[in-house]
RNA sequence: CGCGGGGUGGAGCAGUCUGGUAGCUCGCCGGGCUCAUAACCCGGAGGUCGUGGGUUCAAAUCCCACCCCCGCUACCA
């Protein structure tokens, strides 16, 4: 593996607060995050905000407040949700900073200079709520069907336009060029629809590039009467966040995985690698495209309008166990349904019948049979076996991104461990006095909470760290390595008892 | 119209590529244990694998046709 690793998510647009959807990006980047850390990876991390734009300054308008105020204000709270939700971001960029705006200077330099930027009048039908210019044919009634409150405007405006199309032939073959395992996009369903995409560019395929009317965003470099429009400033944060052009930005760049969801694949699958080919410079490590969470707890939802806060959602068992129950129940690769029933059912049955207290009997066992300090006990048991294995399939499955499948391998070996309980009854050696035993099976079962507890942290940070504790460890779960898991180092450590990890609530 | 995803015991899913006794989790029923958050373990009931045809000794799995649901079309990430 390299050294470093740099991941993103989207920045989000400030135009509401932060909610579940915003929340589960955070949640699959920073479990991913935190596993590469795990692994020993130098990890860069960066989140944000994507500030400027025509909608900002109307919802700041309508709100009767400056934009700069307007979005300082959202700022403020999206942070505040991902300290709360314990997201381990190692930066946090806004568009408005000047380190951005003096980044997309740069940037759009070098490609104007390369002879990628053409002058062009733009005209059409443009609406506002999506940014976008829109065909006639995509008008329903004469409105945008995304949008069928807002008014479609004509616009006729001499703009600037990017030629994406020079960079068609490049694409195709940056899609067919990696091994399937790392393909530029994934998973391999959006890789398909990408290149579909883009193998209809012909050569003159250009996307616009500045905005004459906008005056909410960054100035085109040389001609203030322009700003630069919000799509293609909006991608170069990734590129901002690593202080380009100012040397050392390439011990960061390029990024290694964008996190990204269904409705800008094609921002970043296809614009975003044309304009660093254009500028020059390195082409990121690849995409994920993650789905969508869905709130729907019946079938009239929908049409009731019935809506999951994040609010809500944090508070109903805590920070940990939102984050474990997306990353659960809602595959990295597919959609999935935030439902409040199958919340709780996950909570109990596996935060805290599971995990939970399996911590608790182990810990609890050690205490009282072993005046609380974890035995020496060399020999390899079943439940070694079975956690060495269970380490090889978490790893594999978080190396591909599999996040639910990740968890899915961490939890079988919790099933093991109760199993393993059963089985050698630590309860009844205790009793007849057979000490050597118990000390092996007490070993055995230190040794795989340990394991249990790392594979956990990139989906339950502050609970691990608690177990990781209980175990009698004074530093950061977060910092273990991972090759000291094949045989952790349990023995002669000091533990404590718990109080329930995820208490249940009184019925 | 089109493109993409999906239809498997009450619920959520795996299995379909590389045909060969239908599997997992939750829930339910019965039993066991007592270290533990009335938690844990074992056993059981429950499915004509969307429909109809076809290929085959054999199909959830391959082929054809069709039906239904979901996304692209919603504060959307």
């Amino acid at each position: 593996m390299a050294d470093k690793f740099y991941i993103t998510t989207a920045i989000d647009y400030s135009n509401g607060e932060p909610h579940l959807g915003h929340a589960f990006e955070k949640i699959g980047a920073d479990c991913i995050a935190r596993y590469r850390r795990l692994r020993g990876q130098k990890v860069f991390f960066v989140i944000g905000m994507d500030e400027h734009g025509q909608k900002v300054a109307q919802t700041a308008e309508e709100q009767g407040v400056d934009p700069q105020d307007w979005v300082d204000g959202l700022a403020a709270k999206f942070e505040a949700a991902w300290r709360e939700l314990d997201i381990s971001n190692t930066d946090f960029i806004r568009t408005t900073e000047e380190r951005h705006k003096r980044t997309v200077n740069e940037l759009w330099q070098r490609i104007q200079a390369a002879g990628y930027v053409d002058k062009g009048t733009y005209s059409g039908f443009y609406c506002v709520g999506c940014e976008a210019f829109k065909l006639e044919k995509d008008l329903e009634d004469g409105k945008c069907p995304q949008h069928p409150t807002r008014e479609v405007k004509w616009v006729e405006e001499p703009n600037l336009f990017f030629k994406a199309g020079a960079f068609r032939d490049y694409l195709l073959q940056l899609y067919e060029s990696r091994p399937e395992a790392s393909d530029f996009v994934r998973p391999k369903a959006k890789l398909n629809e990408v290149r579909n995409v883009v193998a209809e560019w012909d050569h003159e395929y250009a996307m616009s590039a500045s905005r004459a009317s906008v005056r909410w965003g960054i100035p085109w470099p040389g001609d203030a009467s322009h700003t630069v429009y919000v799509w293609f400033e909006a991608l170069i944060n990734y590129l901002s966040a690593t202080g380009f052009p100012d040397d050392g930005f390439e011990e960061i760049w390029p990024a290694d995985l964008h996190v990204i969801g269904p409705d800008i694949l094609r921002f970043h699958a296809a614009f975003w690698p044309a304009m660093l080919k254009a500028a020059g410079l390195a082409v990121p490590g690849g995409v994920w495209c993650h789905g969508w969470v869905k709130t729907s707890d019946s079938r009239f939802s929908k049409s009731a309008g019935v809506t999951i806060t994040l609010r809500e959602a944090i508070d109903r068992h805590g920070s940990d166990a939102l984050r474990y129950f997306l990353l659960r129940e809602v595959p990295w690769d597919a959609d999935g349904n935030f439902t409040w029933a199958r919340f709780d059912a996950r909570y109990t049955s596996e935060l805290a019948d599971g995990y939970g207290n399996l911590a608790s009997r182990i810990l609890a066992m050690i205490t009282r049979y072993l005046e609380g300090v974890v035995p020496e006990g060399k020999a390899e048991t079943e439940l070694d076996r079975a956690g060495v294995d269970a380490l090889a399939e978490y790893q594999s499955a978080m190396d591909a991104h599999l996040l639910h499948e990740g968890g899915n391998a961490a939890w079988r070996l919790v099933a093991r461990a109760n199993q393993f309980v059963e089985e050698s009854a630590p309860w009844t050696l205790a009793k007849a006095q057979k000490t050597e035993q118990l000390r092996t099976v007490m070993a055995a079962l230190a040794r795989a909470l340990n394991r249990i507890t790392v594979m956990a942290s990139p989906f339950v940070p502050g609970k691990a760290q608690a177990v990781w504790q209980a175990l009698g460890n004074t530093d950061d779960v977060s910092l273990q390595s991972w090759q000291d898991l094949e045989s952790p180092k349990v023995a002669g450590r000091s533990v404590t008892k718990l109080a329930p990890l995820f208490p249940k609530p009184q019925v």
